[in-house]
DNA sequence: CTGAAAGCGCTAACAA
DNA sequence: TTGTTAGCGCTTTCAG
């Protein structure tokens, strides 16, 4: 089967292959009946460019992307940046041009750095918003622009986005409930630690796990969801409080990547190992933890995954014109101390030998 | 940053671009001296190839990927066979062409299979070697072709393979020890059903069990091991006898995909939910088992992404010139009640809608 | 509004 | 043994 190409459509529809260029991307001058026959007859021929010739004539930099996620140092964003940055990789023969306007943390400074990459000339978009009240004006006026924007680990459900790859945030309340119930006993009491309430990805997550404990937990029973705001000291003051109000406490679920001072809290009341603590998230002062028993497991989203996954989304659609998805539900893993080694996250801390690969 | 091509190395080496390609590509005609330099300076110019115009000159097919990997079905290497396919097709337009020798089921015909990919112009060779003492030679007359073998689930591990893409089998075992260890009380009794002790998969995915639950669970002890040659009938008796011979038991791990025998028997002796029950990988009849608790949990080993990983791995050597990872190790993923509908193999089954996809 | 033609970097066939 | 040249399919510029 031969490839049919631009040259052959213009035989057919008895033009030139400059014209058919005008047609096929929509650039002006063109009569408007010209456009018409010649997409009819490049779509009965099912035509599609091929991207190598593309990239090659173009030269270099067809395809700009902007990526606004927040800069970190060592990780959630940085493993997802990471893995955009791969994926770019891959197709930069293709003529794949990042750039970068990273927001220093998840909402800050997000308005700027969007209107800045509106104004950049990006075919596509990658963000994490923080505010979307605030953003998702912006990001329907991307789409507004043509320029295709993918949301990631967190949402702007109300906008015009045209994608979002994430892990199901009630999805993983759920997982961390099923985990929690069978490991207490039943008619066990539960708490929820989080951010905020008023933000959605938290509310979701708690709403999965209070349900799904009360339902996989003959008789359970969530009673306490503390709001620590992401702040080291509120959260641990608040677990403190809590373990003190409620003795028969058995399990809690931190549902933010703050456990380090809920694990400081069950230690000071002797409670590590005895109230059974799932949490969120991966890195490397959690391991100690975890291979200890404070941490019995913990739900893990894969940024670096979820980068990988947008950026692909751009690169295929934009080379090879696939559909973008509306949305890609990463499945969250489960990190335990016999795995916890496998995760990029960890790679340097645990093992020296660069084998492993959590893909 | 201009990037340098072909001519500015002739340019240099004061040849022609004739001449450089001849050096580049090892073709013959050309001085051995002449090779030196020019490569010499390539070096130095950090030249690497523009894979658009390659493919583009080359017209169709530079790149032959043979396929040699069990025909099945509804499971496991169909899904592999899935991302192998999909992650292929992303370069169609670089001239990528899949020559498939598939075998009837693992280990058999191979031989016949991998000698005619040896035979039929390919680059590189995706396979699940069934007996490595035997395929191994054939492999390592593929690497000395300047064939690159990758091998995907099972190994050769004497061979010359270029990669292996695979979950640990010793941590698939070691996973189903700490959950097992985490969900019976001390001193438990466990067991585990396999295939046969001398396929070193399950023997290691045994050996992982075994030591893992032992240090896992206090006073626990792993009192048989039942090699059930993935027969149907052969695993529902053994499982029957050992359930009337350790009326203690309290956990059974069974490393192969060959579960629904385990669970009936269970279900016989009124001990589904009550032994606890770990299972390998996944396929749409275990799903009421898991829903009602029979089976606890699934140790997914991710067909699909091995086969992609695989894939990539070789398309990103020939098309980028990157090295080839020895090993490529998949975190194994956890099925549970709550997160099984993410999983491609049930997707049919169990959500009507096409969101959510485990990656 | 449309056509003709010059490349993009590389391969491969042919000439010298 | 080396150089020359015609494309691969597409974009882009310049003429008509």
């Amino acid at each position: 089967m031969k490839r049919i190409g631009i040259y052959r459509i213009a035989e057919l529809a008895k033009v030139s292959i400059g014209t058919v260029d005008r047609a096929l991307h929509g650039r002006p001058g063109i009569r408007e009946a010209t456009r018409k026959k010649v997409l009819r007859i490049a779509n009965r021929l099912a035509y599609s460019p091929n991207p190598a010739a593309r990239a090659l004539s173009v030269g270099r930099a067809t395809l700009r992307i902007g990526i606004c996620i927040p800069r970190e140092i060592r990780l959630y964003y940085d493993q997802m940046r990471a893995g955009i940055l791969d994926e770019s990789g891959r197709a930069s023969g293709l003529g794949v041009e990042l750039v970068q306007k990273p927001v220093p943390s998840l909402g800050v400074d997000e308005k700027k750095q969007m209107t800045a990459l509106l104004n950049s000339g990006v075919k596509g978009i990658i963000t994490t918003p923080g505010n979307p009240e605030i953003i998702g004006p912006l990001i329907d006026q991307a789409e507004e622009d043509n320029i295709r924007v993918v949301c990631t680990t967190t949402d702007a459900p109300h906008s015009r986005r045209s994608s979002i790859v994430a892990v199901d945030p009630e999805l993983s309340g759920r997982l961390a409930a099923e985990l929690m119930a069978k490991f207490v006993p039943p008619a066990s009491k539960a708490a929820v630690v989080t951010g905020m309430l008023s933000t959605e990805e938290h509310r979701l997550k708690t709403a999965g796990f209070s349900s799904g404990f009360t339902s996989d937990c003959a008789g359970g029973e969530v009673v306490a969801v503390l709001e620590a705001h992401e702040s080291e000291e509120e959260s641990y003051r608040k677990t403190c409080e809590l373990l003190e109000r409620k003795p028969g406490l058995r399990g809690i679920y931190v549902s933010t990547v703050n456990c380090l001072p809920v694990c400081r809290a069950l230690k000071k009341y002797g409670l590590a190992g005895i109230v059974t603590l799932i949490t969120t998230d991966l890195f490397p002062q959690m391991v100690p933890h975890l291979q200890q028993g404070t941490i019995l497991a913990s739900i893990y989203q894969n940024p670096y995954l979820q980068g990988q996954v947008a950026m692909r989304i751009l690169l295929d659609h934009f080379v090879n014109r696939t559909p973008i998805p509306a949305s890609s539900y990463i499945g969250p893993a489960l990190v335990l101390r016999s795995n916890v080694h496998l995760f990029r996250e960890v790679q340097e801390t645990v093992s020296p030998q660069p084998l492993a690969q959590a893909l």
